[in-house]
DNA sequence: GAGTGGTCTAGACCACGGG
DNA sequence: CCGTGGTCTAGACCACTCT
């Protein structure tokens, strides 16, 4: 019924930036008019409008499930239906066994470009961290072999690092280079821009990106660094880096948590 | 742990097709050595098992959450939150007090081709279906009259559209293109390529694409249209065509369920 | 009308976070 | 240590689908 309006208003996509505003998508806190009777769904309806309010603020704690229960007079377990609503939503998100807790805004990304985490989140008004997990030599199994197109058993070197934003984990990466192109990498430290170091101390820079995205659960490992209870909706990036002449530069998996990122890419068309 | 092995396989992004082998991520239902005690898990992995080795399979139905509760002996909640856990990895979906089904793979989608939805899904073996739920005359408010460079109140034509493959909803889109560039388009059918219209019968193709991305929930139309549970993960993407000239051809917003698609870009780095 | 999932209640105990 | 969320049980009734 005439619903265009409120399709392209309570847009997270549209504005350019930050854009905690309204709602989310369309449901959205609304009027008042709701109360379709769904207990969960009221519950929803009335923290997201302490939300929007402003009366709870990005990374503010929400009250404990069972302050909400006795404000609601529900049971806990409709209470937490609803938490798992706005979870869904990315308006908030849990800290375990610690309590729930508001969403900042998303962090945008563009994986076609070959610039750092650092930098983008930065321009961006954002306070990036990097903690490198671990940085090894590994030998190409099958797969490996195939991307980098050598051998089964060739060296590569392998780091994992999780990244942050403002303080929060908001995703796990695990990237793979070939040490043929870049000896001795890991005399460095991976706490700063990998992409710098491969241009500076190798020459090396990317000429073509082959980017895969899957929206996934977060589960075991991942869900695991990143604190996050398995399931949560998470986004898988997966990233080829070749260089002009063919060559790949870096191949890149991320999975990032689903309410801290948003992709944008911008392109010719071919 | 040395966990690299099992990081890069179990991989659904990086093979080009069909994979529904092994499992999901890294959680896995791997060998057998789990049991965690986690019920809802063990409630997972064995399902989760079922459908690795062939004896469920795309679209087939699952047992009723009553059947499962009583084969493995649990509460229903628990059984229900097993069955979440498979529906947050994409492994199956549910039908409104149908039943829960094996999900099919998922279609690989470049939005930043100019190429129609028909043939992507065609070319990957699949079913594709078109419906158009309305398509209207509106007037630009401020914020499409900004995207399409005209002033608030130009004419512009919205159309809605939900798209199916092999017989499942899996997306609803809303696209807007400017009047002035496509006079009387009204008189089309848009059950088939409005591409193929907008290029045979108005000389417009695409000459750049600025997408964006960003998981969210499915909730209100787009969950309802979709035959999903409000709550649902999906993909939100939204692609704004420019012609050679940068006049916008296409503004386009589609919400895709997140077990339906996986997304591909392929760029030169500018 | 029988069977399915959707919602909801009112308990319980546990594992972990943080003071 | 206490408070938090995480897991689990054993019911109940409803709304809808399917045949």
């Amino acid at each position: 019924m005439a619903a265009f309006k409120s399709a392209l208003s309570g847009n997270r996509l549209l504005s350019d930036n930050r854009l905690d505003q309204s709602g989310t998508c369309m449901t959205n806190t609304a009027p008042d008019q709701r109360s379709d009777g769904l207990h969960y769904i009221d519950m929803r309806d009335r923290v997201a409008g302490r939300i929007a309010s402003g009366e709870l603020k990005p990374t503010d704690k929400l009250p404990s499930e069972r302050q909400l229960q006795e404000e609601m007079g529900l049971a806990r377990g409709t209470v937490r239906e609803g938490l798992f609503q706005l979870e869904a939503e990315g308006l908030i998100y849990r800290r375990d066994r610690s309590g729930w807790y508001v969403s900042p805004p998303p962090v945008v990304y563009d994986p076609t470009r070959w610039e750092g985490f650092i930098s983008y989140v930065e321009a961006q008004g954002r306070v990036p961290a990097t903690e490198t997990m671990s940085a090894e030599t590994i030998v190409a199994d099958p797969l490996l072999a195939e991307v980098f197109g050598r051998r089964a058993g060739a060296p590569l070197y392998m780091i994992r690092r999780r990244r942050h934003v403002d303080g929060r984990a908001v995703l796990v990466e695990q990237i793979v280079v070939d040490a043929a192109l870049t000896p001795d990498l890991l005399r460095f430290s991976f706490d700063q821009s990998l992409t710098e170091i491969l241009k500076s101390a190798y020459g090396l820079s990317v000429a073509r990106n082959v980017v895969s995205m899957q929206p996934c659960a977060l589960t075991g490992y991942e869900a695991e660094v990143l604190g996050a209870k398995s399931g949560l909706p998470g986004l898988a990036v997966q990233r080829t880096s070749y260089d002009a002449q063919g060559r790949v530069v870096e191949f890149d998996r991320e999975h990032w948590r689903h309410d801290a990122v948003r992709i944008s890419v911008d392109t010719r068309v071919r």
